[in-house]
DNA sequence: CGAATCTCAGGCGAACTGATATGC
DNA sequence: CGCATATCAGTTGGCCTGAGATTC
């Protein structure tokens, strides 16, 4: 049976490779893999904050901001005061932004379609599920049943 | 049906969920995430090579290094000459070592039977399985479809 | 000789903590 | 008031490149 060790061994694999050859497929458009992650979010939808990117890349506050400051340096997003919420930013990709995805996007085509691939057959939307409720249980799993009680 | 955008980014949720969780667990031993899983690497087999270490934990030789030299700074563990290659190092635990790791171990078993529970039912096996066929294709996948090809 | 293992120097993106200002 | 959003200052661990020493 699976244990959970080999599961989180296995994810941390899985994750790194795509990581690396992630990072190597747009490092010539002068963006690293995390920001690629960024810029592929804000590609999606319109006028994001920075909380909802947060939320979606499963990152932090302090981090992300740190990542939109250098990629505002790089004129591929602006940041404008939210419509609506004094507190937040509305963030968006510039057009340059939207150049450098497009061109980041075409370069990971085959990494993203070897890792389609590689799980379907079987089920491919099933292991995007279980996936999904990994992360959601270990995520929670950490607040529900606090690890730090024994001893 | 699963596209390998959507594979990739619970991916990411997942692995930094579970990295995260890990890290907050075994915070008070004096540990970060990283160095436990080279902890359970060494608990798990005695005298490996470094090079071992780089591969198991799909990491890199200098991080490795920069690695075992904090753990040993601790007590933690220690390099000692390979019997056999002059060039080699043959890392194992310390006593210490052995016990620090047996209580981060214990402060996340909670977290492994979370990820274990969370995919099992279904199949488990199956999506081990699969999560290290995906981390097999993409690591290959670079470089057997280089993706620096077009344009 | 080439290849593998490890060491060293250095830089950098990213994660984190804690404190702070501002607007809901 | 509490709460949420974002900012700033600073620290750290980890990843990476490039070079070099040593041994197979």
């Amino acid at each position: 049976m699976a244990c959970g060790h080999d599961i989180a061994m296995a994810l941390r694999t899985a994750y790194w490779a795509m990581h690396r050859q992630t990072g190597a497929a747009v490092a010539r458009h002068g963006v690293t893999a995390d920001q690629f992650v960024l810029l592929s979010l804000l590609a999606g939808s319109k006028g994001v904050t920075q909380q909802e990117l947060v939320r979606r890349a499963a990152s932090d506050a302090n981090t992300v901001r740190a990542m939109l400051v250098l990629l505002e340096r790089q004129g591929l997003v602006q940041r404008r005061p939210h419509p609506t919420d004094g507190r937040a930013r509305s963030v968006s990709l510039t057009r340059k932004g939207y150049l450098t995805f497009d061109r980041a996007w075409a370069d990971t085509e085959t990494l993203r379609q070897c890792l389609a691939s590689a799980v379907e057959g079987d089920g491919g939307d099933a292991f995007l599920e279980e996936l999904k409720r990994a992360a959601e249980a270990v995520a929670a799993g950490g607040s529900t049943l606090p690890a730090a009680v024994g001893r």
